[in-house]
RNA sequence: UCCCCUGUAGCUCAGCUGGCAGAGCAAGUGGCUGUUAACCACUGGGUCUGGUGUUCGAACCACCACGGGGGAGCCA
């Protein structure tokens, strides 16, 4: 069976073709029907189109009851279209019907829907042209990601989901446990954790960075792409509690290849975005977000931008009157600065660098000013932040000095220090949120939009 | 966690100062010789999110709960 994505690149020759799908919408003039179908395989429908005379007794039977959301299977022939809207069409002569979708009980109507509305049909979602094309150019990027780091020579590590660290630094977490929360309860007794699982307090990971850079100083360019949980109680539309993270991490590298790398990776996937998803980003630009292809393709062939923080804050103080939040030296980048930096000053990606070290995490590479770390953060126009990256650490002295000032155990971090006792060697890295990418590219505003099931504060159905 | 908005037909919404529940789309039926957001006509469709209160009378006012959306913070 071929896909309609198939059938459509084929030549209109009058070879005979089954087409299965999904009916999109149909259409009844006195002796014709039409019924748009769509298998998913690409954004377009193929049109197929009954002689209502013709068709035996079955068929009719079949095309009746096929309503919007039903599942058919259709044979004709592939012939060229005589009415404008499609060059192809199937001159059907007999319909199948597979799967009913009764009309008076189906939500999907041919019309749009709100976004809020579909969110809660989140599994009827992805038969519409919207969530058919986020789901298409989401697969085609996670290929891209592979490819790009595939190519370079990269190494896929696979990092432990399950942490027993409850010091990653990198927010809120799930635990993870099998012990019986009723029996206890109502036992009145405090947890043991030496009789939970693994032993002891356990989490799901808000990271792979710090195992992966073990693998980093073995295997030199690796990277991970899993999943990832942060129990933040956040409420925005660019978090959730279950994402998706690229972390890759190279070896013998300081913070400019680094940066290289960020810059190079997300034009390569940009690229294929704009090459490979061609058909559903006409369609991001025509009704999610326009003039969204040229913003990608002007990305494409830009430069990044770089600012240190310090000048970053110089350029922000210029402007202090705009904002609500007013800058100063060692304030976080709000919300309103990394838009104004992106969409105003550089109009386009900008790289900061060098932020004061209370800002970042304990692993980030100190300068030698004593007062920034050599901390990376892509912004993007209208997303924000999309990579936090950093050099590393190395040294063994400042990484335990830095911990101990964040208020940290070395103790806990035995293994991880190991890689500095033994061997140790400049390295960076960075995280790059896979949704926020997806964000990006298709212009959907909601980040619950671009991820099939939705995980987030009081949302976990489907 | 904080701030703001919102909840009325399957969907999107209107509903004035408190006085008989509305529209468009969808659905059903009929019509139409090729439609493509098809078109035309007709029909059915309601616990106005839930609770409590105020009132002769509540979709509308007050309070509480729940759901949805947006913004901020946290971050990827």
């Amino acid at each position: 069976m071929a896909s309609i994505r198939e059938i459509l690149s084929r030549d209109p020759d009058g070879a005979t073709v089954v087409v299965k799908g999904w009916v999109r919408t149909k259409r009844e003039t006195k002796g014709t029907v039409f019924l748009e179908l769509n298998d998913g395989s690409c954004f377009r429908n193929v049109q197929c189109v009954f002689d209502a005379a013709t068709l035996d007794a079955n068929s009719r039977n079949a095309l009746e009851r096929a309503g919007t959301g039903a599942a058919v299977a259709a044979t004709g022939s592939l012939v060229s279209s005589p009415a404008a809207g499609q060059t192809l069409e199937v001159k059907a002569s007999a319909l199948e019907l597979i799967g009913e979708a009764d009309p008076e009980t189906y939500p999907l109507q041919k019309k749009q829907h709100s976004f809020e509305f579909l969110r809660e049909i989140a599994h009827l979602r992805p038969r519409t042209n919207t969530f058919g094309a986020v789901a298409r150019v989401r697969n085609r990027m996670a290929f891209a990601a592979h490819s790009f780091f595939q190519e370079r020579g990269f190494q896929y590590i696979h990092t432990p989901i399950i942490t027993a660290s409850d010091a990653e630094g990198a927010g809120e977490m799930f635990q993870v446990t099998t012990l019986d929360l009723d029996a206890i309860a109502k036992g009145g007794k405090s947890v043991d954790y030496a009789r939970d699982f693994f032993g002891k307090r356990s989490y799901l990971s808000v990271s792979g960075q710090l195992n992966v850079e073990a693998y980093c100083m073995a295997l030199g360019s690796v990277y991970t792409f899993g999943p990832t949980f942060r129990a933040e109680n956040s409420n925005t539309t660019r978090h959730l509690a279950e994402f998706w993270m690229i972390e890759p991490e190279i070896a013998f590298a300081e913070l400019p290849e680094n940066m290289e790398l960020a810059e190079d990776f997300l034009k390569r996937l940009l690229s294929s975005a704009l090459d490979d998803c061609a058909e559903d980003l006409e369609f991001f630009d025509k009704r999610i977000q326009s003039g969204l292809r040229e913003s990608l393709e002007a990305v494409r062939s830009s430069k990044f931008a770089h600012m240190s923080y310090t000048d970053a804050v110089a350029e922000l103080e210029k402007r202090k009157d705009s904002f609500e939040f007013k800058p100063f030296w060692g304030c976080d980048l709000q919300t309103e600065h990394e838009r104004f930096l992106t969409e105003q000053v550089v109009k386009g990606p900008l790289i900061v660098t060098d932020y004061p070290k209370e800002l970042k995490a304990f692993y980030m590479r100190a300068n030698d000013d004593g007062r920034t770390v050599r901390a990376m953060d892509v912004l993007v126009p209208r997303i924000g932040e999309i990579i936090g990256g950093s050099e590393r650490e190395y040294r063994y002295d400042a990484l335990v000095g830095a911990m101990k000032a964040k208020g940290l155990d070395p103790a806990a971090y035995g293994w991880y220090l190991d890689l500095r006792r033994y061997g140790t060697a400049p390295h960076s890295g960075f995280g790059l949120g896979f949704e926020r990418l997806i964000r990006w590219v298709t212009g959907m505003e909601n980040i619950r939009d671009v991820i099939p099931f939705p995980r987030a504060v009081k949302q976990a159905e489907f």
